[in-house]
Parts: C-alpha cells; sequence; structure tokens
DNA sequence: GTCTATACACAGATAGAC
DNA sequence: GTCTATCTGTGTATAGAC
C-alpha cells in the first residue's frame, strides 16, 4: 500500500550492538542441534550469544517461539520443492523432488536437522509433524503414479518406497557438512543414483 | 564364594510385587522413545511404572543408568551382526549384514530406536556414538571390498554408500511397528532389494 | 535493548520410616 | 522394596532499573 517498494520483508534493520532475529536464530538453532532441544537451557543459549537472558526474551518470547519460527523455515523449504515440481511424466516430477529436497537439506541444514529430531513432545512440535507427514502422502501419490506410469518397480508399497527413499535422504543430515563449492548438487546426483539404480554394479 | 553355583548371574528373582530389572527397563526406554530422553522425567517414568521414585532408584542408581544398559543392548545387537557375518564373497557378507541389521532393528526397536537418537551429550551418550562409530567404520570396509571385487558399482565414495545404506535402514525404526508373523524377515527382503537394485523398474 | 535480581516450579537424587 | 518428605540445583520466565 506504500507507494515506494521495500526491497525485502525486514522493518528496517536498525540493531547495531544487538542481533536481530535471524541472526539469533541461526545460532540458537545451532545451539539445539548441538546439545538437543530439550536439553538447551534458556541460559546456555544467552550465554552463546554473549546476551543475557532478558535481552534474548526481548526477541522471542519464548524457547519454543524459537523452535516454531525455525520448523518453519525448514518446512517452508521442502514445500516448495513440491510446489514447483515441473516434469512431463511421473517418475520426473519424482526425480525433481528428490533432488530439490537434498538441495534444501543441504541449503537449509540446521533447520531441517532440527526438523528431523521433532518427535512431537508440544503443540509446536505436533504441528510440525503433521506438515512433515503432509509432505509424505504427496510424495507417496507421486510414487504410486510413477509406478502405475511403469517407470518405478510395482512390487513395492509405495508407502514403503516413500519412507526408504526420504529416509536415505534425511539420513544426509547425519553426516554431511559443507565443504564450498556446489557440494549439494553433487550430493543430489549420488543420491538419485543409489535410490533409483541402486548400489550394485550393473556391468557385473 | 558360595560352593553353589548360581543358574545365571540375576541374584533370585525374588520380587513378586515389584518389577525385575529387564521389565522396568523395557518400559523406562518405551516412555525415553514417548518423551525423548532429556524431557522424560524421573518422575514420570515412577508415574507410568506405578511406583515412586524412590523405589524406581532402588533398581537403577540413576537415569542415566537406564539409558546406558538400553544403549548396550542395542549395541551389542548391531555387532552380533558383524560377528557372525559368513559368506564367500564381501558382496555376500555386505548382504548378510544388511539383512540382519534390519533383523536386529526391529526385534530390538525400542532400544534401537533410542540409540539412533543418541547425541553425545554426556559420557555415556558418547561412548555409545564411539560404538556406532566403529560399527560404521566395519560396514564401511565391507562396502569397498565389494567394490574391489566389482560386485557394488566403484563410481561411489564407499563411505557415502555407507552412510545412505544405513540411512535407508535406520530409517525404519521411525515408522515400523511390528504386526506379527515374519514382518522382520519380509522387511530385510525389501530393503536389500531396493539397496542395491534401486526403485526403478528394471523391466522398463 | 540490555542488565541484575528474583519468582516459582520442577529437576534428579537421598533420608529414613515401615 | 516401597513409601513420604525433603535437599539442592536448575529450569523458564518476569520485574524493574538504566
Amino acid at each position: 500500500m506504500d507507494a515506494v517498494p521495500a526491497p525485502d520483508q525486514t522493518p528496517v534493520r536498525r540493531g547495531r550492538p544487538g542481533y536481530d532475529r535471524d541472526r539469533m536464530l541461526e545460532i540458537a538453532v545451532q545451539v539445539f542441534i548441538e546439545q538437543g532441544y530439550d536439553a538447551t537451557s534458556v541460559a546456555s543459549l544467552a550465554e552463546r550469544l554473549g546476551l543475557s537472558k532478558s535481552a534474548l526474551y526481548h526477541h522471542f518470547s519464548s524457547k519454543e517461539e524459537l523452535l516454531e519460527v525455525a520448523l518453519d523455515e525448514a518446512l517452508g523449504g521442502l514445500e516448495g520443492v513440491l510446489a514447483d515440481a515441473g516434469g512431463r511424466s511421473a517418475r520426473e516430477r519424482l526425480e525433481h523432488v528428490l533432488h530439490g529436497a537434498v538441495l534444501v537439506l543441504v541449503d537449509k541444514l540446521a533447520y531441517v536437522t532440527l526438523l528431523l529430531r521433532v518427535r512431537g513432545n508440544s503443540e509446536v512440535e505436533r504441528a510440525a509433524l503433521e506438515r512433515r507427514r503432509a509432505f509424505d502422502r504427496r510424495v507417496t501419490a507421486l510414487v504410486r503414479a510413477a509406478q502405475d506410469e511403469g517407470t518405478v518397480r510395482s512390487d513395492i508399497d509405495p508407502s514403503v518406497a516413500t519412507r526408504l527413499l526420504f529416509g536415505m535422504v534425511n539420513s544426509i543430515v547425519e553426516w554431511y557438512r559443507p565443504s564450498g563449492g556446489e557440494g549439494g548438487a553433487d550430493l543430489a546426483r549420488v543420491v538419485l543414483a543409489v535410490a533409483l539404480g541402486g548400489l550394485a554394479d550393473e556391468t557385473g
């Protein structure tokens, strides 16, 4: 409604001595991953940020709000992959989703890591789990469509296949560490090769 | 010091009204999985067991001892699979290990689930992680050997291949629920098929 | 926006009666 | 072997000064 378009959503970003919310969130998520969300005290968060607890509470109303915003970041990224799943055949769309999921996972590594550790211990966590399940259901439908068109083997239940696929993809957060370059794209290629072609030597 | 040999390590097992350690552990692990280890209070454990906290402390000296015994159960099972990995070729031994890992995972589902959620937050957790890493190293050596004999594709780093394989296998704890019958063996066959042959329809 | 001080609940663990 | 009562530390969150 303003005549002058804002360059981005951020109001002004006037905090010089302290943190803005994004930077605080980034560090908090890192601590959550290192120590576990439940095991992380607000005191230890504040210490890591070089702030007092009160200053932290000035930016976020609770420890759980930090979690909620972080989970939304991860879920938004994954849902975006489904949103622009172009491709003619179901197989192509499935490959696009798998490839994109790996890229999001690498790009938002910490946020997705946190998401994958959520167990439904609170309302915020349960809502995140439900969004994950919705994502899963849409991928499962894609696998089923690929089976119907004959491009994915039909002797495996599509729901089991999806879970094994994403079990493989999601496990990347356990060991992948960025190393510069286009590591994410390389990794996505390897994952697609193993997921669709298997580990056996096809020349054997 | 006693002339009469005991039938096993258990002193006598004279507790009728209460629990023996194994049964208490089983229930405690279930609660740890539902609520998360850190988020589970000793009070809530006691409540679930229908005991007071003090009674629980009579059987286990700390909450962490419960965790330690549970992790040992899971790790012992996995290490056992490596111990009796027969088979002539590396490929056969690798298949044996994958198959056996799935069976252990299904058989000791709760214990392995707990193990896979450990993040190194204490000495006990770090020791468990180290045993997991040792297991991984031995599997990675097996993958490398299979690559050398030409039965596993060589265009993928053996360490990455191992991690993707066990990412798939380990993710089973997220969704598999026993349903009677020989579900574990069926599941192991599916996992082997996907891991080695891939999801693509080979007739396409 | 940051601080110190503090409220109040609950954590893990223990004492000691029965 | 189980209980009630309690110790001591730490948890999340807030009050109010600067």
